[in-house]
DNA sequence: CGTATATGCGTACTTTACTACGCACTGCGA
DNA sequence: TCGCAGTGCGTAGTAAAGTACGCATATACG
């Protein structure tokens, strides 16, 4: 409730920017220019000690295809957690794969999910 | 398309704040105090002078019981083309995934998906 | 009339977001 | 071994967000 920690909130965007950055095979100049920041400033963000305008949300979201409510919910501008992207349905509703394919790629995300679950 | 006309859409989020103050019967002085703000910046805000941060933003949803939703649409966090919900974004964003399960599950999307290309 | 209070705004100043430049470290090929 | 290209980051500076102080007008009340 500190105003002094409401920076915490800033590291965990930070943490979820950069894992987002690898798993989209980014290094910090390349989505800097994506998103036409300085690659200095991207790393400062990632380690939390910036809170970003909203230009440069939108700018990071465009770029790694994150969608506006999941950028909100870690900003906080949502007052709790709100929408998260079903897995699941993403995959079944893909027009990219065969319903095999699908079957494969849901048996391995319902193991994944249910060794962690409990 | 014009990086200038940007600043277009700040006075449409003036007016809009300016309406709802109104509506809320305060002044700027009173939505200042509200906001924890300085009320020449609630002027400039109103005038579309300023691209408020998202610590502003929160207190003036708050302030003037105002949705998140609304907010992000004003201020453009909120994309035209955001409604295609692609795969390997769930996958990116999916909570109940480590980031080595997701880069597992990316590995096998993309090798699904490669191979259809034709 | 005088003056008291409330409103919105101009503007110089401070604080913070953001950039330019460069350093240290890690592979990798000659 | 030697570059040398790519990575992440420290830091001094610039640009933009946000504040303190005061001016101008308006309404109201004695």
């Amino acid at each position: 409730m500190s105003d002094k920690d409401e920076r915490s909130h800033l590291v965990g965007l930070g943490a979820f920017i950069r894992s987002q950055r690898r798993l989209a095979q980014l290094s910090q100049r390349e989505l800097a220019k994506l998103t036409k920041l300085s690659d200095p400033y991207v790393s400062q963000l990632e380690r939390g000690l910036h809170e970003p305008s909203v230009r440069v949300l939108r700018a990071l979201g465009s770029a790694l295809n994150i969608p506006a409510e999941t950028l909100m919910g870690y900003v906080g501008l949502t007052d709790e957690r709100a929408a998260e992207v079903d897995t699941a349905s993403a995959i079944r509703q893909d027009p990219k794969l065969s319903d095999a394919q699908k079957a494969a790629m849901l048996e391995i995300y319902k193991g994944f999910t249910d060794e962690a679950g409990k």
